[in-house]
RNA sequence: GCUGCUGUAGCUCAGAGGUAGAGCACUCCCUUGGUAAGGGAGAGGUCGAGAGUUCAAUUCUCUCCAGCAGCACCA
């Protein structure tokens, strides 16, 4: 028989017999790896422990200290684990796909009964069952037509389905789990023992369409949650709920910062703290705007549907539009219009304004822009995905040599804002040509080159989403990521040739022709709503001080200090401190508590000594410990720490 | 929009086929207390909306509305 050499991490080679499995290799070296082994790194392939090795390659054998290894194969293996336990309970489920995501696993089945929370408990006792069995993991390689006919007697459609759209017509690979079988590429572990049954949780119930199409069967999908150990799965389980503390809808309440209510589904009653952070924000982003060289403009809410028609929207987006008619009575002829959905068709027609030269390009036109976008009802989160929303919108008209350059600039001008607000770990997507599109493959491949070139100028990475960009242009997307890891796309920056053409924006060349701008849409924040949202979240409630709605709260321990606490409170807000006065009838234990749940960064205590002394003892948020420092002093510092990073 | 779940006082929630309860918040009284809940009293609800079943519905059924989880969507 041939010989095959293997190489261990260590440097070490051995030879093996062709087609020695890594199992053997375990075996060969202790029986105590051989038990312990879960797979095996082949050439940098994950390589199930009964994979055949024909050629010399390089091993690193894994045992369930593997995290990585040991994660995968163990929600893996749950899955297949958890499809066999619900078919056992309920055979008339029939089964489809089950794989491996961040920090578990789900599998989609397809049952006429749902699923109840009770049930879960039932699989979980049953997988449990299956895993104290230590059954046999065994694999063997089929051809398509004994897997075709062996899931078409059994009655089931969708992996019938599956193979057919694995292309080509190579072999495939089935897997047993005891006597319970999936078609599956693995690898997977070597019997059910080795899954930690006390380290897995089934989490929910929830929809999914067979192959994420909308138009075909609506699933019933299972989560589950799975580590190599319990302690990690407790873990797991605090920090969702640690998070679930952080959630904006909660904190919101909290904090007194907005509302929402039936009569205006998907749409925000600011409170005023939540207001304050609002405006605040917003300043903060027009001075950036105004250092950036844009100009601000505001155009109308109510839009008649001829715009909408030209830009292209009607056609494409008008179920999720808006529509205002106005009753014949009132009106000296009926027209339909629209609620702005975004802004770009009205920035074009201000830009349209005038003949622009090519002097005037770039042309950086911004917009606090107020939208309104009839989202379907199952999108609505919070104010993360809301119907009602105000865009930080901007439009910079320029020649397609200056995408690049333009691109580049923005990137820097965002990185700087979402640092000044305390994000620094944001990813960039970078999505290309769709295959639904306009325009040449030069200008394509010349948008798509601008948009990475200038990323990587700018010293950032980006993950490519092919095919995803928009019909007109490919773009950025920056995404912030909330509370439970949902990552939400924040920051944007298209290009888009098509509007410009179709609403005839042009400007005279240095030539004395007429020429197309190109348009770059782009959004710092993508919107108030969304990324106070995440913001909130980011902070867990507690905002950096010059964002925080409420600063400081001065609270007098008798009412001996009334005067003084709002001679201190006066002192405060001459500072353009954000200052109020607790003079409750009420124990200083009590208002710490209050304030502190309600997020105050500053908590100002005043009793007779600091009346006496003209003092304040500090308080601050999430910290127990107490200073006396003079009111000048302090007045000083927290005025410091109050002026936004940009003015500093 | 789809699947499932949920909707009771301002908030968080309990409850049962015979028109409702707790804690906190609120109002008043007592208390002037030194850094995360001082004590007492009071007020507060068409039990999401509509229809049906029933002698009787907030409770059961249906429809609608809204929210939650996920999917789909996101110009």
């Amino acid at each position: 028989m041939a010989q095959i050499s293997l190489t261990f991490p260590d440097g070490n080679a051995r030879s093996f017999d062709a087609g020695v499995t890594p199992a053997q290799v375990a075996a060969d070296i202790s029986t105590s790896l051989a038990k312990k082994a879960i797979s095996a790194t082949v050439n940098g392939q994950h390589w199930d422990l009964q994979w055949p090795i024909d050629t010399d390659s390089t091993i690193a054998l894994h045992t369930l200290k593997d995290d990585a290894q040991a994660n995968e194969l163990i929600r893996h293996d749950l899955a297949h684990i958890m499809a066999r336990a619900v078919q056992e309970l309920w055979p008339d489920t029939k089964v489809t796909i089950g794989p491996v995501i961040k920090d578990g696993w789900y599998y989609d089945f397809d049952r006429a009964e749902p699923f109840t929370p009770e049930d879960l408990g039932v699989i979980e006792k049953k997988m449990r069952d299956i895993i104290n069995k230590r059954e046999p993991v065994t694999t063997e390689v089929w051809d398509r037509q004994r897997a075709i006919d062996f899931y078409t007697n059994n009655n089931e459609p969708y992996k019938v389905e599956l193979i057919d759209a694995i292309p080509g017509d190579e072999p495939l690979r089935m897997y047993w789990h005891g006597d319970w079988q999936d078609l599956c590429r693995g690898p997977h572990l070597q019997h059910t023992g080795q899954v930690p049954g006390d380290s897995f949780k089934l989490m929910s119930i929830a929809g999914a369409y067979w192959r994420g199409d909308s138009d075909r069967a609506m699933l019933q999908r299972i989560y589950g949650v799975a580590f190599t150990g319990k302690e990690k799965l407790k873990q797991h389980l605090n920090m969702l709920e640690e998070a679930a503390k952080r959630d904006h809808r909660k904190l919101g309440k909290e904090m007194g910062l907005f509302h929402m209510q039936e009569e205006a589904p998907g749409q925000i009653f600011w409170h005023p703290n939540g207001w304050r952070i609002y405006t605040l924000l917003q300043d903060y982003i027009r001075r950036q705007q105004d250092r950036g060289g844009y100009v601000e403009v505001n155009t109308p809410q109510v839009v008649d549907r001829k715009l909408w028609e030209k830009s292209g929207h009607w056609d494409k987006y008008q179920e999720n539009m808006f529509i205002v008619e106005v009753d014949e009575d009132h009106a000296r002829e009926k027209a339909v219009n629209a609620l702005k959905p975004m802004n770009c068709p009205c920035h074009v027609q201000v830009f349209n304004q005038g003949l622009k030269s090519y002097r005037d390009l770039p042309l950086r036109m911004a917009e606090f822009g107020s939208c309104a976008r009839y989202e379907p009802s199952g999108a609505l989160h919070g104010i993360m995905r809301v119907r009602g929303f105000t865009q930080d919108d901007g439009h910079i008209f320029c020649a397609e040599d200056q995408i690049e350059a333009e691109t580049a600039l923005f990137i820097d001008f965002l990185s700087k804002i979402y640092a000044d607000l305390g994000f620094t770990d944001w990813t960039i997507k970078l999505s290309t040509r769709p295959e639904k599109r306009i325009g040449s493959d030069e200008t394509w491949d010349h948008m798509e080159k601008a948009l990475g070139e200038a990323c990587r100028a700018a010293g950032h990475d980006y993950e490519l989403l092919e095919g995803e960009g928009a019909f007109y242009g490919p773009k950025l997307e920056f995404t912030l990521t909330d509370a439970i890891g949902r990552t939400w796309q924040c920051g944007t920056i298209q290009v888009d040739a098509n509007l410009p053409e179709r609403l005839d924006a042009s400007f005279i060349g240095q030539d004395g022709n007429k020429h197309r701008p190109v348009m770059l849409h782009r959004a710092v924040l993508g919107s108030f709503e969304r990324f106070i949202g995440i913001l909130i979240e980011e902070h867990a409630g507690k905002l950096p001080f010059w964002l925080a709605p409420r600063q400081v709260v001065v609270a007098s321990i008798t009412s001996d200090a009334d005067a003084y606490v709002n001679e201190v409170v006066e002192t405060l807000r001459a500072q353009g401190i954000r200052a109020e006065a607790d003079i409750r009838n009420e124990k200083i234990n009590y208002k710490v508590r209050e304030h502190s749940l309600g997020k105050v960064p500053v908590i100002l205590a005043v009793g007779h000594r600091e009346v006496e002394e003209r003092t304040v003892s500090v308080r601050r948020l999430g910290d127990k410990r107490t200073s006396v420092q003079s009111l000048e002093d302090v007045t000083k510092t927290l005025a410091t720490e109050a002026t936004p990073p940009d003015l500093l």
